[in-house]
Order: structure tokens, then sequence, then C-alpha cells
DNA sequence: ATTATTATTTTGTGATCACATTTTCAGAAA
DNA sequence: TTTCTGAAAATGTGATCACAAAATAATAAT
């Protein structure tokens, strides 16, 4: 079993190391950093983030209830596998959750709080055509976010986030083979849609969003970038 | 602090005591022993589940993953609390999972399993008849999660589960000073729609269940019964 | 050469300890 | 009496260890 590498992290001051091991193991599934099938262990983990075992495996136990790995019923714990079937359910989910978190934000922003959500599609747009695909992803998550968290009273973003994360492996395999992963998307009609505060309109964006995006991936085309990571 | 008593589970042979935390407490706050607001500690948990800490850190790192509980900025760990606010966010998101959820069941529901699905409305009517809510409350969750596991492809119910969690607690209150719990349910339409295989009346069933049923507390009763609670 | 058995290694689990951080309590000062 | 300060207690964190369970490798039997 080879050294493992993570994509690099930052830790901030303070952080415990419990936490660090949390968000950077977050953030590499995230990005696609793990291949879907990969077995990862306490040990290998810990040694990579150079901690003992204790931080890890809290971790890991985090990270496999919100969906990002699986435990085994040998007690190994793994990245998902992934179907078309199974993403054609993760886009469906996608497309009911956020639809309606977003028709639920809509009472709530403020157009300051827009024009933030302007700025964040301006750096979407900055990061695809400097071609940084994580980048974009990670911003694209950031679009949507800062909708739906204007929602004071929302409980939908960890739902959703779990489903983002569940995406992260088949997505960092797209983002080695296909030139360009967000070549639509509706950002412009949701963001006129919250400005008219358009709840029908905004749903209605968001999830063609969804599906016009990511969701354009047929089983075919999911089959074939499964075939590709071996 | 005195010492916690949680409410009984048999513990099946071989099952780690992790497991066993974890589904045990998992368990409480589902039927709602545990009052919003109310803080647990590490060790006390260990000492009603008669562990060493180490596996209840882990079964805790996994119920605040999912909702059920929440690690505060010092630290503690408290069972969230709810606002009317939040409550009606619970409801329309139940609604939301799980009537896409049971729709993308249907078509691959057999006959044998709807007439399982039968059996266990049949259970919960006798717990309703016996007076014994928690009994009810988890035999109506079985309903539900029967016809949606259908799906061989679902990734919802984790989602799903962990919003029913997050209910547990105002339930429990509602548990000790209503009547009834489960006054109006839409199973029978439910069930209809399931042999008729009809998609979009299964979706409306399931949605005007959880509407009608818990959905029916207005704000203004969620309000009365968490004062009830102190 | 193949299969079964045994030994070794790897990996997860639970316990315990020391330490860091937060809360509570007691005593002193205003 | 109230507020402040310091000490003690409670609580979470991380490290380490031993043990249990699973996987792999080596050896023996067919």
């Amino acid at each position: 079993m080879k050294a493992l590498v993570l994509p690099a992290f930052e830790r901030p001051e303070g952080m415990t190391t419990h936490d660090y091991a949390f968000a950077r193991l977050r953030q590499a599934i995230m990005v696609g950093a793990f291949r879907p099938g990969t077995s990862v262990t306490i040990r290998g983990l810990a040694e990579a983030l150079e901690s003992s075992p204790t931080p890890v495996r809290e971790a890991l136990r985090q990270l496999t209830s919100i969906g990002a790995l699986h435990f085994l019923e040998n007690r190994r714990i793994v990245v998902p596998r992934i179907t078309p079937a199974r993403f054609e359910e993760l886009i469906s989910l996608r497309i009911v959750l956020e639809s309606h978190a977003a028709r639920r934000a809509v009472a709530h922003l403020s157009e300051r709080q827009i024009d933030r959500i302007v700025a964040i599609d301006e750096a979407i747009e900055a990061a695809i055509l400097a071609g940084e695909k994580a980048a974009a992803l990670i911003a694209n998550q950031q679009f949507h976010r800062q909708i739906y968290t204007a929602n004071p009273d929302q409980i939908a973003m960890p739902l959703i986030e779990s489903v983002w994360l569940q995406l992260g492996p088949i997505l960092g395999i797209a983002m080695e083979h296909v030139a360009e992963l967000y070549v639509v998307d509706r950002h412009r009609e949701a963001i006129e849609a919250l400005r008219r505060r358009d709840e029908d309109a905004v749903a209605e964006a968001i999830g063609a969003d969804i599906r016009e995006g990511i969701g354009g991936f047929d089983q075919q085309a999911i089959a074939k970038l499964l075939s590709l990571a071996g």
C-alpha cells in the first residue's frame, strides 16, 4: 500500500486535528481525489494527515454518515462505487432538493445578497476560462449554497452537501476526461428570477441548471467514464 | 448531573459496542427520549451504555453528522432546539423527499412487497388501538421505508431518516401531550395507488399523508408543545 | 499443479491515560 | 449584595496500547 497523497489544504490556526482531518478528507472527496471503489485505512489516512488514528477514526464516522464513504460488511472503508442508475438517482434528488431549497430561500434574499451571488457567478466564469475545473466546481457549489442558506430556518443544506459529496468521485473522473464541466448553466436565469422574487421561476431555473449541467451526462456517458477510470 | 436512563434496547449477539451505542442512541432520539436543548456528555452516555468513551465518541460523530445532535461552539453536544419555523421546514422537506422517493419506487414494487406494506399498515392500526404511540411511530416509519427502499438504486433513505430523527424530540413531546399522533393518515390511498402503479397518485398520497398527519401541527400548536416541555 | 491449512500481517475496535479547554464553585474585593 | 478572580471539577481531544477480526502469505496435503 503506497503512501497516500491528498490535495493541499490550509489548516487554520487553532483548528482541532479532528476537524482538520474531516475537512481535508471531505474536500478531497468532493473534488474527486479518490476513485470509486478505493479502499482507505485509518492508519493510512492518519499517516497522510500526520496525526494519530483517533481523529481519523472520528472523521471517518462522519464521512460514512454523510455518504461520502461506505463501511463494508468486512469493516473495510471504501469510496462508494457508482452506477449509471445511481448517478441518475443522485441527479434527480439534487433537482428535487435544490429546487425546493431555492424556492424557500426566495423570500429571504436581499438585493445585497443577490449581488454577492452575481459575484460568485463571475468567479465561476473566471475559473472556467482559466481551465480550473476543481475551482469551478467549488465556486459553483458556493453559488448554490449562497442562495439556499439565505433561508435562516433551512435544514436542507447538509442533505444537499451529502449529495454533492456522493457525486465527487465521478465528477473527479469527468474532470480528467471532458474538456469542460459546466458548459451549460442557467445561473443567469436563476439570478433574474431571484431579483423578481419569482419562486416558480427560481425553482425552474435551478432544476434546469442541474438537469442540463452535470445531469446531461446520460447513462452511456457515465458508463464510459467509469470504464475509463478502471 | 443525574444518571441518564435510556429506553430499553436488545443488543444483538456479536454487535460491536460502537454499533450498539449508535443504534441505541439513535433510537432513543427517534422516539423522543431526549428533550430539545438537552446536553449530553460522552462520559454520561458511556456510563448509561456501560461502555468506555471511545465507542460513544464515534457514535456521537455519527449522530451529529446526521442532524440528530449538534456540536456547539463550546464543544458541548446538545439535542437540537426546534422552532415552529424549523418544524415547518422539516415537514416541507419530508413532503418533498418522500413524495419523490415514493414516486421513484413505484416501478420496482412487486405485489408481494405491497402485501408486506399492507401488513405493516395493519400493525400501525394495532399499535394505535393499543395506545402505543412510540410503537405506532416506529411502525409508521417502517411503512414508509418499505415503500422507498423498493427502489434498489435509491439514495434518499439516509436523508429521509435524518429528517425523521430531527423530528424525534418534538414528536416525543407531542406523544406526551396529545391523545393520538397519527389520527389522519393516507396509507389506504397510497396502497391503492401503489397497486395501480400510479406514480402521481402515490406521490400525492404520501405528500398528503405527511401534510395532514404530523404536518397538521401548525406553528401555534408547536409553540404550545414547546412551552409545555419547558 | 491445485487445494487446504496454518501462520503472519494488516486493519478495525475498545480501553485507558494524559492533556487541553470550558464550566462551575468558592473566596475575596468592591 | 454583587462582581471579580482563581481554583477545582467537568468535559472534550489526541495518543497509545492491547486485542479482535479479516486479509494475505507461506506451508502442507492431495
